[in-house]
DNA sequence: ATCAGAAATGTAATAACATAACATTTCGAT
DNA sequence: ATCGAAATGTTATGTTATTACATTTCTGAT
């Protein structure tokens, strides 16, 4: 299976196959692509955002358990929302059913590190795509094929926090999920018009 | 107790109690202003939703009936986030207590009609501040007095638009929620500065 | 090397949030 | 007045999350 990148967040059109194609070697700083699930070498992906988690764990001194690996891993097994009871599930055996709090508490120190995003309008979580800074994303939740991307614009994130601001709050947290339809789920001839 | 409008919900600086006090009569496309609790007649704005959402209903041809409208009520008793058990038991008398369906129902219509917002990260509602039209909104959540305020920024939200279509994206909802410290909840000397 | 405290995990119970399925009542148009 | 649709009532259960406390594992100081 092959794998490809893009290596821009913030294309100047909608994302697509040729585009993707021809797109370079990522780099930690940059995001995965969830747009084409053909030529996406999902494997990859995965070992890719353990290599990164165990990096960042190291060098801050934090312990990224067998256990919270294994739920980590399981998070990454594809780009969908993942929930905790699903974890909870795929996490037990015949032998040794796992308890709520286990895993929830792994979710807990993996939210901490920013090796992923909890999606409050789902009650789920899926990996982050550029967990080496912290950030405020957009996550774009398909409801056709419950495939989330995860964007981080800086400006869009900016804005809002101005806006916040400018009605003297002070921003902890944004929250910012967008409900509708990936690229591949829009029926055919209904695309977005280019602009 | 008296009670005062802001004019428009884009003011250059952060609102303050001067500015508020300042401001002329709102109309219904106008916000409600949760900014100063001191000079706010909740009984006016309580009075002022349910007569808006009678109008609206009426106007619709769907029905406010006496369970709806006393929820939106309930919702509407302060500008906090409200959670489905707690109209349950606010609803519930001795004689009586009101199943979650009949409260969940209820409020599946009021988000339907646009009279109230689902907070999803709280899992909780807020009475709309301006329910005449469809809009996509961003609500502001203090961690300190559980004070949600409403902003209808026209220019967040066609950015975010912009945004996921420029991804192939098509929107079918925008849930924008801030997560901070109103200004009467961020500690004094830290206010954010004038811009 | 060992041992004390901290961190992580295990376990049981329960709280909090939400819906499915079906019965009954109310409303409104004819 | 009656019929069908809408709304509400009721029971049960599904889903998500936390509290409280016991046990195990890890780490650093000695």
């Amino acid at each position: 299976m092959l794998c490809y990148y893009i290596s821009d967040i913030n294309p100047a059109g909608p994302a697509n196959a040729s585009v993707i194609l021809g797109a370079k070697r990522m780099t930690t700083t940059q995001t995965m692509s969830t747009s084409d699930p053909l030529t996406h070498d999902h494997d990859q992906c995965i070992a890719r955002a353990l290599d990164e988690a165990e990096r960042l764990c190291a060098q801050r001194g934090v312990r990224l358990t067998p256990l919270r690996r294994r739920v980590l891993e399981e998070i990454w097994q594809h780009h969908e929302v993942v929930k905790a009871y699903d974890l909870i599930h795929r996490l037990s055996t015949e032998d040794h059913t796992v308890k709520p709090p286990t895993v929830y508490r792994a979710l807990e120190f993996l939210l901490e590190q920013g090796l992923i995003h909890r999606i409050e309008s789902q009650n789920g979580y899926i990996g982050c795509s550029h967990p080496a800074l912290a950030h405020q994303c957009q996550l774009l939740i398909c409801r056709g094929c419950g495939q989330v991307e995860e964007l981080d614009d800086p400006a869009l994130s900016e804005a809002l926090q101005r806006e916040a601001e400018s009605h003297g709050f002070r921003v902890d947290q944004q929250i910012v999920e967008v409900r509708g339809l990936c690229p591949h789920c829009v029926p055919a001839g209904e695309e977005a018009p280019a602009r």
